[in-house]
Order: C-alpha cells, then structure tokens, then sequence
DNA sequence: CCGGATCCCGTCCGATACTG
DNA sequence: CAGTATCGGACGGGATCCGG
C-alpha cells in the first residue's frame, strides 16, 4: 500500500489507504464501537492472523485506528476508530449502499463467468 | 478480483468490482465522458497496455461500461460509462472528496514512514 | 490471548515485442 | 491505433511455528 506515483485524483488517495484486502472490513467492524483483537478476528471470516495484524497496524500508521494495549497478567488488545477514521467510514457508506443494492446483480454477473 | 468468499457487506461486494489497482480512475476518466482508448491510457500515467486492457474488460464484464468498437481504416474503440457505471461512480463521489481533503495528510504520513 | 518470525505460493502487474 | 502474446519480478497474503 505505498504508492510510487502521486495521487491522480482523491479517490486515487482515499484507496491507498483502505484498499489492503481487509481493510473495509475493519472499519466496518469497528464502526459498532471498540473491539478487542480476537473480536475483530472472529467478524472477518477467513482473515489470518499475521495478515490482520499487518493490516491493523497499516490503518494505526494512517492515523485511522488507535490501538489500547492493557497491561494485565491476561493480554488484551482494544482497538477503535479515530475521529479521522469514522470521517472515512462515513465517506464509505454511499459506497456501502451501492454494494448492498447491487449485490445481488455482481454475484450472479460472477456466476456466470 | 474473483471472490472465493461470500461478501460480507456492501463495501465488501463494492470492492470486488472496483478493487483493481486502476478501475477507480478508469471511472474517474470515463467520468467526464466517453473516450478513446489511448485518451483514457494518457490520463493515467503507468499504466501499461496490458493491465487497462484488463481492467477494462473486467468492468465491461461488470457492465461498469460499454466498448465500441468502429469499423474504419483507423482502428477507433470508445469506452463510455453505463448506467450502472454511472451510479457507481456516484457512490464513490463522497470517498473521492474525503480523500481530496485528507490528500496532504495521507501523504506526509507515508513520507514519515 | 495477542501477536512476531519465517517460509512459501499465487496473482497482479509492468516491459517488451509483435500484429491487423 | 488498439490491442495480443509472453516473460519475469514484485508483492500480497496464507500456513505454521514460536514467544511474552
């Protein structure tokens, strides 16, 4: 996710920073309030945990999510957006809806492929 | 960009069809109207002729936009926006203005890093 | 429980050369 | 002009093992 070229436009900027595999999914995950790691691991079906890891830290890197670690004898792991972060996920939900609306019509264009 | 997975929401499903590494300014370019095949490879700066050949066939297999292609002495293919298109292009105009606005920040974050 | 470190593989993508 | 064909490299991402 680090661009060689500058930004084109801002849509060329807004998916450098959430255009990892996972990253949407995060967010998404996260916009319901603050999640410890397991959490979030357990809502993206599929994702690994070095990956997850790699990613989390990526959008703490852009500021997008903050991360809360506990110093209790069990370890534990918060994560939450950022006010910068939820400015995105807002950003993101027109988006959402277009997917939701559509997805039906992009599932079967794919079965038939 | 073929999905193993179900998706897990909107954005998820959204994604799968404008998640290549170029759909987004590909739509960005066709935006302002239809174009010619080498227009749309110069408003994109390296991009190769393989990869947009791809990406474009991808969306027109989305039915993201149309090909044209005309019957002359001068080889002529135009690519134009569906309607579909269009609508998309239209959800993603809220992600593109919030990362307009956050460009200069994104970008002195990957500098530091 | 939350990762770090390592290995490995598929795919994505760019460069180049060639064609109607 | 608008591609196709082929090759090679880089990178994202998964599996596994190990540590605090």
């Amino acid at each position: 996710m680090v661009r060689k070229r500058p930004y084109v436009c801002g849509i060329d900027a807004a998916l450098d920073v959430v255009g990892g595999k996972w990253k949407v999914l995060i967010l998404w995950a996260l916009s319901t309030g603050t999640k410890r790691f397991g959490e979030v691991k357990r809502e993206l079906p599929g994702v690994s945990v070095k990956v997850l890891t790699e990613q989390l830290r990526e959008l703490e890197a852009d500021e997008i999510v903050t991360r809360h670690e506990y110093d209790e004898t069990v370890p534990r792991v918060e994560y939450s957006l950022t006010e910068f972060g939820r400015s995105l996920n807002e950003a993101l939900g027109p988006l959402g809806a277009w997917g939701a609306r559509h997805r039906a019509r992009i599932e079967s264009l794919r079965a038939n492929a």
